[in-house]
DNA sequence: GAAATATTGTTGACGCATCAATTATCTCCT
DNA sequence: AGGAGATAATTGATGCGTCAACAATATTTC
């Protein structure tokens, strides 16, 4: 049988004097088609979705983010590190983002008096009618595409799963700097 | 009710007379939930893979595809037209990568004299040594933070629900350039 | 209260993806 | 045969994410 490194090394033909079979637990070939499809999910799911909000809001989704997190709190404006938290992002991420949406007009920033390492961050008259705009459109994406798809059964599973997928990765200590 | 944008706009109080509440299918909180884990997953992911990537094989994860679909076929070269519908990706994005990878020593062109637009892409010695010796810790992550975490039934869930999304994705007619 | 340490946020460099434009070659059609 | 259009692949410009380094300010510790 030849090797599958792509789906994820299936053979082990291949291996090495250095190298004992018993050290990996490969997948098996119906975990490979799953693997496939999952890593085209995970490619095509969110270039589409960039393409959609580019297309229809002249916007990068990211930029969404940051504006659905200031209009969704309470607080009139917010500092870096909210945002960042809220969002799991690392701070310079985020930092040049703001940078970008600025000089848009999207958000102002102004120096916080209690704190005066950090800035709080507003959200322009032009932000808020921004999301408004791009919101109507963007959840009809993610509703053809994801719900309108699921099965209730399926839904429930997804509900259940992805947590413990977050979960472990968490155990990977593969975490960004500023998270 | 306060907005959510984030998950997915959830409030209507801020539609505009320009908009009709029964023109957008709102999320449900539940529906939400989901979303905003589902676009975590999204973002942690492949953002972790990458990074165990770099930390065990000192490796970008489109290199170790192009190496393993160049380790995967019978034939001895491929072009990169065949490796683009491999895997799904522009053929802007494949050249680029190739550019590197051949400065890198992993792979090599030579032009196909049957097509002379074309090239014959070969993987190198150390090519197959790289992906060989980048594997094991390649399927490790994958199993880790996937297979582990999945029930049987959350598994089978997973199947079958995301060719129904990538369908999805399909008609929305958001496919980039060269595919 | 002063020094050590931690935290906030920014910046610049770099690698990668994307898009539009371009070149070279091939195929089809008459 | 010859010209129109399709296809293979590359290139350059641009924008974004990541990382390491840095400056400014808070907090902790003794």
């Amino acid at each position: 049988m030849r090797q599958q490194y792509f789906g994820i090394p299936l053979g082990r033909t291949w291996l090495g004097k250095r190298m004992k079979s018993e050290e990996t637990r490969w997948l098996t070939d119906s975990e490979q088609d799953l693997w496939r499809t999952l890593r085209e999910f995970l490619w095509q799911f969110p270039s589409a979705m960039d393409r959609q909000m580019l297309r229809d809001s002249k916007m990068q989704s990211g930029e969404y983010s940051v504006l659905a997190v200031l209009s969704e709190t309470a607080e009139p404006s917010l500092r870096p590190a909210d945002v960042a938290t809220a969002l799991r992002w690392d701070r310079s991420r985020l930092s040049h983002l703001l940078r970008r949406m600025e000089a848009k007009g999207l958000i102002s920033r102004c120096s916080d008096e209690t704190d005066r390492r950090g800035h709080q961050i507003t959200l322009t008259a032009q932000g808020r009618q921004t999301i408004e705009e791009a919101a109507p459109s963007h959840v009809n994406f993610v509703r053809e595409t994801i719900f309108d798809s699921l099965e209730p059964s399926e839904r429930t599973a997804f509900e259940s799963a992805l947590p413990k997928i977050l979960a472990s990765l968490e155990q990977q200590g593969l975490k960004p700097d500023g998270c």
